[in-house]
DNA sequence: GTTAGCATGTAAGGAGTTACATGATTTT
DNA sequence: AAAATCATGTAACTCCTTACATGCTAAC
């Protein structure tokens, strides 16, 4: 029972995209594939049926000029591309996906898609986003750990070689999130420094 | 079509371990999601049901102790753990797999799998898979340096963040399979010179 | 003797791919 | 006017996950 219905990394990265600027499917879906390069690409056969759900639920519209109420051609179906944009639920529904600090956040499929859209995030929700991927990390380093000590004695090269490569990868992938989370506290403070007159509670609760 | 059905990532990866030693379901899923930590992690309701198909398809077995002709216990199933092993037809199916140099040996999937199985691959096709996946990475890195460039003046500090460390970790990824490569080469060079006055030839042709 | 963890399985379904089918527009 | 590439879409299928259902074995 995730939220609704069909909400994969996708309908996140479209809504995303779109935000940005009204686009058909087909320069989406580079657009979506130049973004995400290093993580995943997405094929027509998943896009146009998220749009056609999409549309169904009102998040996106047809985004046609305006001055085409009739069109010029007599019966011409005089449809080569399909422009898309945002309505407003689309804009408050990508607002709700961005807000919530979950697992969907930073697992590994989610987190890059979310990082992307980062700049239209609320502060404190990027911070504990990249803090929830930091500690799903360390876990991981935790195991691999483990493994490296395991194989070590079975003295296979290459299983070793594979394991050692990872552990380093996901080490710097942590230093990198340290150096991000650095960044972001040292902006909080500044910002809650700026308000402290105010008086504003840092938010207790998540949205579930 | 791909080699008869159903062959993902774990066809390769059971066969692998068993072919190391024979194991029960549980087990073999906790070697699994270590030895591969870093890539993919397996379920059970995946694990079973392809147990299941490798054992339909001949290439495992229960590995009873021998001893066990006749059930001690009257009608008691006496079944916890169901330990299996390779056949011979299994042995054979693997080094199938493990000899073949293609796309599903380079791409992301199933790179790690093989690599952690090299030690059972061929010299040579090693190298060649080693250098797919290179190619690959640099097909990759073409365009993310291209779209990094595009990002560069549309100025969104995270996007930017985010291309940029991936741009990072594949050029690690490949200055790492440089290092591989190198020493692969050698090998074979050594090995080419070892062999040279019996005039053995290269294999010229894949198998696909 | 009951909780915790080992062990095996299945049914339903999600998320995305491949391959196909088709038409419009631009380039040569 | 042919070829390339832009553009939209669907059907069938694959691989894997989640959630469930069940029973054994060890520890407390």
């Amino acid at each position: 029972m995730a939220a609704r219905k069909g909400a994969g990394v996708l309908e996140l990265a479209v809504l995303g995209l779109l935000h940005e600027a009204p686009m058909h499917g087909y320069e989406l879906r580079k657009r979506l594939n130049t973004l995400l390069g290093m993580f995943r690409a997405f094929s027509y056969g998943s896009l146009y049926p998220c749009l056609k759900l999409l549309l169904a639920k009102g998040l996106i519209v047809e985004d046609r000029p305006e001055d085409e109420a009739v069109p010029p051609l007599p019966l011409q179906s005089r449809r080569s591309k399909i422009v898309y944009k945002l309505t407003a639920d689309g804009k408050e529904r990508l607002q709700q996906l961005l807000t919530e600090a979950g697992p969907a956040a930073w697992e590994d499929e989610g987190f890059g898609v979310h990082f992307a859209f980062f700049s239209h995030t609320r502060a404190d929700v990027r911070l504990r986003i990249l803090e929830g991927r930091r500690s799903r990390l360390e876990e991981r380093l935790d195991g691999m750990r483990a493994a490296l000590a395991r194989t070590r004695e079975r003295v296979d090269s290459y299983t070793l070689e594979l394991q050692n490569h990872g552990l380093e990868s996901v080490e710097r992938e942590v230093r990198w999130l340290n150096e991000l989370i650095g960044r972001e506290s040292a902006e909080q403070g500044l910002r809650a420094e700026a308000t402290k007159n105010t008086n504003q509670d840092m938010p207790r609760e998540t949205g579930r």
